[in-house]
DNA sequence: GAGCCAAAGTCAAAGATAGTCAAAGTCAGT
DNA sequence: ACTGACTTTGACTATCTTTGACTTTGGCTC
C-alpha cells in the first residue's frame, strides 16, 4: 500500500469521521500543516475522496473560525439511490428520468411527496430555459444533486 | 465546533430569544463588554445573522437608554412562498436563491431537509451543465418548480 | 432651543480562512 | 520511452470576521 500523501490525508479524515460518528469538522490550514502539504491539497482530497458520489456532504465557511464539515451519510435506501445516481450518467431524458423515479418510489426509497418533488424538477417544465441540446445534462445533473441530498 | 465570537453572540441571541418567546431588546455597548468585543460587532452579528431574510425584523433607539429590539417573525407560509416565486422572476443568481431559501428556513415556512434540497438544486453545482448564460434562467425555473410542488 | 452626553450606525481597512485553477510532477501500463 | 490518469503545488481569488475611527440620533439640562 504506496500511501500517498492524498490516501494518508483521506485516512486520517477517516479515523476522524470512525471517532466522532459520521460527522467532522477540521480547519483547512491546521491539517495542511498537520501533514506538511499546501492548504490546497485538502480540497484535493476532499473532492476527489469525500464527494457526495461517495456518499459525503461537505459544508464550509471561510474566514475567521472558519471550517470544512465533512459529514458521512449512510443509510440503507442510499446503496439505490447510489446506483440510481451512476444509472443517471451524464445525461438522461425526461421520461426515463420519470421511470426511474416511479422505480424508486415504488422501492419504497424515496416518499411519494419526494417522487412527486423530483418528477418536477426533472420535468421538461422546469427545465425549459435551458436550451434542448443542454436539457438532458441538465436534468441529469438536477437529478443526482437532488437525489443525493435527499439522503443527508 | 467552530465558535467565532460571531457564532457565540448569536447563540445568545438565539437564547434570549427562545427564553423570552420570540423578542429581546438588548444594548450594544453592554452585550459588546459582555463579549469582550467593539460595539459594531454587535451591529456585523445583527446584519449577517438576523437580518429580515432570515426571518427578523430589528428596531433600534439611539440616545440615553437605546436599545436594539429584535423579533422573530412568522409568516403564513402559503404567502411567502408565493411571495418568494414573485421575488425570483425569469432569473436568479446563486447567491439570491441561497438567501431566499434561508430565509425561507427560517420562517419555518420550509424544513432544513427540504432547505438543503433547494440549496442543491438550484446551486452552481447541480445547474454546471447549463451554459452561464441561460444558467440564472434554469436556476429560476426549477426553483419555482421545486417550491410550488413542495407545497401542493 | 443650544449644548452635552449617551447610545447606536456606518464604513472601510486589516486579518483569517477557504476555494479555484492550471502548471508541474509522478507513476503504472503499453 | 510514451501516454494518460492521478497528485502535488502555489499563485491568485472569494468570502467571512474583527476592529476602530468617525457619524448620527435621542434625551436631558440650562
Amino acid at each position: 500500500m504506496a500511501a500517498g500523501m492524498s490516501d494518508m490525508i483521506a485516512g486520517f479524515i477517516q479515523e476522524l469521521l470512525n471517532q466522532a460518528g459520521g460527522t467532522t469538522e477540521l480547519q483547512r490550514a491546521e491539517l495542511a500543516s498537520r501533514f506538511n502539504c499546501v492548504p490546497s491539497q485538502i480540497n484535493y482530497v476532499i473532492s476527489t475522496r469525500f464527494s457526495p458520489e461517495h456518499g459525503y456532504v461537505v459544508e464550509s465557511r471561510r474566514g475567521g473560525s472558519g471550517y470544512i464539515r465533512i459529514t458521512r451519510v449512510r443509510t440503507d435506501p442510499q446503496r439505490m439511490v447510489m446506483h440510481t445516481v451512476n444509472t443517471i450518467g451524464e445525461a438522461v431524458d425526461a421520461r426515463t428520468a420519470a421511470a426511474m423515479i416511479s422505480n424508486l418510489n415504488a422501492s419504497g426509497v424515496i416518499d411519494a411527496r419526494d417522487a412527486r418533488l423530483l418528477l418536477a424538477a426533472t420535468g421538461n417544465g422546469a427545465l425549459q430555459p435551458v436550451s434542448p441540446e443542454q436539457r438532458d445534462a441538465a436534468r441529469a445533473s438536477v437529478f443526482k444533486t437532488i437525489l443525493i441530498n435527499l439522503f443527508i
